[in-house]
DNA sequence: CGCCGAGGATTGTTCAACGAGCAGTCACCT
DNA sequence: AGGTGACTGCTCGTTGAACAATCCTCGGCG
């Protein structure tokens, strides 16, 4: 394996979940999962506890750990915290281009520099997704989708919203496993978020970000509409 | 010691660090922590897995674990943030008041009762701050101060908001362990909790949001600036 | 039919061991 | 003198085994 057993394994846990591999309710047997990874026992729980704190699983004492089931009420909290978030974002990226037009000349040359490969990481996000619709390929508009996002908040440059956000992007895979119509749920914003790239490399973030609100609002409800359909009547959380 | 080891374990090596049992750049031998705590090395690292997700600690491979020291850069992004997260909060707090007011009398009830609750805790959360500070009481100032915007944020009724926040508050007295002046830090701030407390409490929800606005935003620059003084000159992150 | 207890399985925690990587040291060579 | 490279501790990274604590299941009993 890689060179440290506990990162490698963290990460080769999470592309297992969000693959598909162990469905949300799936209870992680520590000797089954060691034996699976080559891993010992203290290893897998040294993953297992950044793994409950992203979310992605859920620790039971004296019961193990579980890959956890978003219930409705948390999903539609992700959705709102990721609004705030992400316009936000949207408006910071703005008042801090606004301001780094009044710097010296070689600081506004940097940071237009940056501006540029930023900005054509979203619009790279957005085409990637479209591309992966023509193919059919569902599941990679979904990873594109999720780019997408993340390149949106990277115009802030601020490690602390990105790295929320990821989380919480990375926390709603889960979300989609459950509900399954990948088709479904992301191809109603393809088309947004091309609009809103390029309102972005027009410079034009103000807009991007009133965009955005209305579109992540119609994505909350949509979603949580999608939720009532597919587990109508079933416990939306447990074992 | 507690029933499950790891879980205390946790909660007491935060204590201990916000506390400033062990300051910024420290370094967390395992065995000697593992003696003090009376806990094994396993079960340490473990601890230290969360620690390092709640960013309260640095993990180099091969070095060990280190209090986390924060940058400049990161102490902004953290107040950006919670900017964001707060003033959404509020505003999200006060459309979901308002469509609560269209709801069937019993449900109606039970959301004002929880309305009731929440806008207490804040105003307790203020008055503890104010009364702290009259004692002299700076280091009790600090942690009611932290209350008071968990409590804010929990009129949102969203789990996510708060746990997040809750994140980034608790990382955020990381940086005033290195500031130290914990009366220049949180002092001029008491006002301004009192007077959101009663926009809170006459549910004017938007014009709370208003003033936190502008609230963190003067603190943030207020912080940068105290950084820039008390830390002039030296490294601003590493070992 | 429901309560209850024994037994098995799994987790929680500890311990000892060994390989590997990082720092400081000190002799050696130029 | 100054730089270089091997040596030496020390600590981390990971493993495997062991034992207690807890939970689930299943069968017996009232």
């Amino acid at each position: 394996m890689g060179k440290l057993a506990a990162g490698a394994l963290v990460d080769a846990v999470r592309t297992t979940i969000l693959d598909g591999g162990l469905l949300p309710g799936t209870r992680l047997d520590e000797t089954r999962l060691g034996a699976q990874f080559e891993v010992s026992r203290n290893t897998l729980r040294e993953a297992f506890r950044v793994l409950a704190h992203e979310h992605l699983v859920e620790h039971l004492p004296n019961r193990g750990v579980f890959v956890r089931r978003l219930s409705v009420r948390e999903a539609r909290d992700v959705y709102e915290t990721r609004r705030l978030l992400e316009c936000g974002a949207l408006r910071e990226a703005a008042v801090r281009r606004a301001t780094h037009r009044g710097e010296p000349a070689g600081e506004r040359h940097t940071a237009e520099d940056r501006w540029r490969t930023m900005a054509l990481a979203v619009t790279e996000a957005a085409e990637l997704g479209r591309n992966a619709s023509a193919c059919g390929d569902w599941d990679g508009v979904g990873t594109a989708n999720g780019q997408f996002h993340l390149a949106l908040a990277a115009l802030a440059e601020n490690d602390v919203i990105l790295r929320t956000l990821r989380s919480l992007v990375t926390e709603m895979r889960l979300f989609f496993l459950v509900v399954a119509a990948a088709r479904e749920v992301h191809e109603p914003y393809l088309d947004d978020n091309l609009r809103i790239a390029c309102l972005v490399e027009s410079g034009e973030l103000v807009r991007a970000a009133v965009v955005m609100e209305e579109y992540l609002l119609r994505a909350e409800r949509h979603l949580v509409g999608l939720y009532a359909g597919h587990v109508s009547g079933g416990r939306t959380h447990g074992l």
